[in-house]
DNA sequence: CTCTGTGAATATATTCACAGCC
DNA sequence: GGCTGTGAATATATTCACAGAG
């Protein structure tokens, strides 16, 4: 921090919607709103650091050091307004804007998605879904039609949607992936097991089953394989496996 | 390192399933891992650290160095030996062994996970799948036998299952989640939109599309908002930073 | 000469610990 | 006294750049 910091100009601190946020911290803001909008419902109108820290898992150091890359939104001796907080959390991640959602793949996982409720909920509206399977073609799935891939194009255009989703079949998914970028989308989920390829400016995030309990098989085998070596007294170096 | 590497003693390089592998690591070894396979269906045998990192988008440096973990598996001049390195990967993600996976929640994300293909083919299988409600279960997905929640302890035990996928509806997911913990499940992956708790030996993973969303909508504001920015010719100090 | 493996340098992230405000 | 906000200290991760094996 070379910059003095204008103290007091406004009670509350500049806007900060300086690009500077760290990536973990932007990666955590929307578990802080899930749980924070859970408070609200319940009544709870301030909390600290400490209490939200722990009903999301994380430590309060983290937690506070996070926050105050949006600005200065507690008070010290008191805590943080929830409501208050919520609002700017959600203005910080661009949920004050409505996004439009396209899903490609209709098969379970593409349903499933479209139907997911706290998906309208906040900031995100699901434009149109579409499907290769001329069987599921002309379908209604959650008050939508389902729509044959050609329209792709017709469909970006029309709807103006920013964010496509990839619910297809690994073997569809880089040429639908390349489509959408072509057709202007700039954000993808990927949910097909593979790599998309994609120019720099566009920016793909993927949520992969596979990867996350191959994650988890690695510790849970690591657990196992710490209780052999603590019950044998450590061999040379030829592992039991 | 301290240690000056008891050099040549084998041709390949210790082991190293020691507990040292870093956790930004082990999150990347299934990318690695998933496209080797693909390569290996290929018929290509041999890839370098250059060429490799590139279909899954990463540098080859990180890409060295997080193999370099695993141990020396490269052939200096040469690159990696495909077969091999899915073998020492697989190995090293507890892969050798078969995961037993019980599934609570069968509605269409259940659905979808039952019959995800790629689930089966490596390392894991679908021993059980739960539901609380009455209409589903007595139904056959993917094979298999849906059945009631109040079987679950009984199910664990009789299926060994090491890991459990939570599938419900946000108000059901914590208290199925005590539930596998008691039951002696160490291992969940949480598809419900909320932070499961669990004692310090569980561990859990969360796969969360309105966080996935959440985070590709701030770049997308940001993307925005800088545009705004280099449009206006932005006074005070340093743009373009 | 090519390409790995890895120290050293840098960048990011987390944690500590406490000054300062309520 | 209680709690935030944040520098300073530490830990983790990425990137550079090159020695050395093949």
């Amino acid at each position: 921090m070379t910059t003095p910091r204008p103290q007091s100009l406004d009670r509350r601190a500049r806007p900060a919607l300086r690009q500077g946020i760290p990536e973990a911290t932007v990666a955590r803001l929307p578990v802080y709103l899930r749980a924070l909008m859970s408070l609200a419902e319940t009544g709870v109108s301030t909390i600290s650091s400490e209490a939200l820290a722990a009903t999301v898992g994380v430590g309060s150091a983290k937690l506070r050091k996070d926050l105050s890359h949006l600005g200065s939104y507690g008070t010290r001796g008191v805590g943080y307004e929830v409501d208050y907080l919520v609002y700017q959390i959600s203005r910080v991640l661009g949920l004050t804007q409505d996004w439009r959602v396209l899903i490609v793949g209709v098969g379970n996982l593409g349903h499933a998605l479209a139907n997911y409720g706290g998906f309208a909920s906040r900031g995100f509206t699901v434009v149109a879904l579409l499907d290769a399977d001329p069987d599921v073609v002309g379908e209604s799935v959650a008050g939508l039609p389902v729509r044959g891939i050609e329209m792709l194009e017709a469909v970006v255009e029309s709807t103006g949607a920013q964010i496509g989703v990839v619910a297809t079949p690994a073997h569809a998914a880089q040429a639908v992936c390349d489509r959408l970028v072509a057709a202007g989308i700039t954000s993808v989920l990927n949910f097909a097991p593979l790599v998309l390829n994609v120019p720099d400016d566009v920016m793909v995030r993927k949520v992969d089953l596979s990867t996350e309990l191959q994650i988890l098989a690695f510790h849970e085998q690591r657990r196992t394989t710490a209780d052999l070596a603590a019950h044998e007294s450590r061999p040379g170096r030829g592992v039991a496996g």
